[in-house]
RNA sequence: GCCGCUAUCGUCCAGGGGACUAGGACGCCGCCCUCUCAUGGCGGAAACCCGGGUUCGAAUCCCGGUAGCGGUACCA
């Protein structure tokens, strides 16, 4: 088995072209076949190398690797123009002059009845000649087949008249030389599939599929993936938060969380299981099992599993991946106290900043629980934790215990005040993992300074 | 417009003629735990798009409608 994923270097990795890199992975590894990556930069406005390298980040980060490639499908455009060259010859395909608005204006005349059929002339586009009678039929995986009336086809332009290949062709002829057993990609490609079927039934009738001696290849096996929407249904987009792979990256998702979530969009292994580490979804994933209804892309459940991913880190993993997320050092015991509290590597500054950096400004908080009551109460626990006998958290816990038996508190009582003097606010890790990480010296002059702020 | 794909809780995924009182997960609501926020535990609300047909029996098969999406480029 061969399958190839096939980016277009038109923008960033978008998350439904990761799926489909995914998928196109998972099996692969799951049958012990190759994966070939191939840019299809054919599109010569929109293409550049900095999507190109981008992309090839995005997979990095998501640690998908290729056994082939990248092949720059410009890169062949030489093979490109034999092959075509070997259709115009045998009169698969024709030059036209026919224009775009020529095409609309037919079929504005002919309804969809007939589709576009254009006149042979000496220069222009390349056409492919399409026969007005039968039907192309995708035999797809997922989908079963989908029968389309040749009649209902326009000729499709596959190289403009400077000889540089269009997709429709290029696609045909790449998979073709390269031995493609599997084209797995988006739904948005099947309407396109019959096109690139006339193309190989074409190519194979010059002998193309034998082109260096090699033996005929059958037609590849198709499975065309469910589309990938915005939570409102709509096409995914900037719009929608986090739509490519690098924002992903910089929301602080975590690549074996994003890989998990992905693959159940449009996957399922079929006993309910949700929690499925890589080594699993390769074990079970098959193309059988892909379903055909789009899927919405929930940033929530991916946030839900990327914290379950978090809190199964090893803290020493999680410390490294918080210094590289932010770009510190010294973050274990600030990783330690944050780890069950954070659901993104983004979620850490957020809660464990103030502790590292110094309060945070919160009136709110400091109104709240900074009044009378609360300043009698921290006044109290700051002579508790002056005089503890240790620092730890075990009789920290047992010092403030008794500060809040003596005053006939409730905890938060005595927590919140001095959380809020330590903090700056009312939400922070564990208050006795706070202190220790802050140590006595600093926690009482923050409690001093809380004190002083205000009469 | 035309061609095509799709249709189960708000979302994702199961179920594919009787085992359905339709299952799991996220989210939501409630309770418990609790120093805040989380985590964890327990419980709850929540769906077979509509209409025909086939059948003893339809969420499941067929047809139609509707809706969503894709394609209809000298983009990919």
């Amino acid at each position: 088995m061969r399958v190839r994923f096939a980016p277009s270097p038109t923008g960033a990795l978008h998350i439904g072209g990761a799926r489909t890199a995914l998928f196109n992975w998972l099996l692969a590894r799951h049958e012990g076949g190759e994966l070939l990556l191939r840019i299809e930069d054919t599109d010569r406005e929109r293409s550049t190398v900095e999507n190109v390298e981008q992309i090839l980040d995005a997979l990095r980060w998501l640690e998908i690797d290729w056994d082939v490639g990248p092949i720059l499908q410009t890169a062949r455009s030489q093979r490109h123009g034999e092959a075509l060259q070997a259709l115009l010859d045998a009169g698969h395909a024709y030059r036209s002059g026919a224009t775009a608005d020529d095409v609309k204006a037919f079929k504005l005349l002919h309804g969809a009845n007939r589709g576009f059929r254009g006149a042979e002339e000496p220069d222009g586009a390349v056409r492919l000649h399409v026969p007005n009678e039968g039907a192309t039929v995708v035999h797809d995986v997922i989908r079963g087949e989908t029968t389309f009336e040749n009649v209902h086809l326009d000729d499709p332009v596959i190289a403009r008249a400077d000889g540089s290949v269009l997709y429709n062709f290029a696609v045909a002829i790449d998979d073709l030389d390269a031995g493609i057993t599997h084209v797995v990609r988006g739904e948005d490609h099947l309407s396109n599939t019959p096109k690139q079927l006339l193309v190989l039934e074409a190519a194979r009738a010059v002998g193309l599929d034998r082109s260096g001696g090699r033996p005929p290849s059958p037609l590849p096996i198709y499975a065309h993936l469910p589309l990938l929407h915005g939570p409102d249904g709509k096409k995914l987009s900037k719009r929608h938060g986090a739509a490519s792979v690098q924002e992903l990256r910089d929301a602080g998702y975590l690549p074996a969380a994003v890989r998990n979530y992905l693959a159940l969009l449009g996957w399922g292994a079929g006993d309910d299981a949700t929690v499925l580490s890589t080594d699993e979804l390769i074990e079970r994933f098959t193309l059988e099992r892909v379903s055909r209804n789009p899927a919405r892309f929930d940033e929530t459940k991916l946030k839900w599993l990327n914290g379950l991913y978090i809190r199964n880190l090893p803290l020493s993993e999680l410390t490294q991946r918080l210094e590289e997320f932010t770009g510190r050092t010294g973050l274990e015991q600030a990783a330690r106290i944050s780890q069950e509290k954070i659901h993104t590597l983004a979620d850490f500054l957020p809660l464990a900043g103030p502790l590292l950096d110094g309060p945070a400004e919160d009136p709110k908080a400091r109104e709240r629980w900074l009044g009378d009551d609360g300043r009698a109460a921290l006044a109290e626990a700051r002579g508790a934790l002056e005089q503890a006998p240790t620092f730890d958290e075990g009789s920290l816990e047992q010092a403030l215990g008794a500060v809040i038996e003596r005053r006939g508190a409730k905890p938060r009582e005595v927590y919140q005040p001095l959380r809020v003097a330590l903090t700056g606010t009312t939400i922070s890790p564990g208050i006795f993992e706070s202190l220790v990480l802050l140590g006595r010296e600093e926690a009482l002059r923050r409690i001093d300074g809380a004190l002083a702020a205000r009469s």
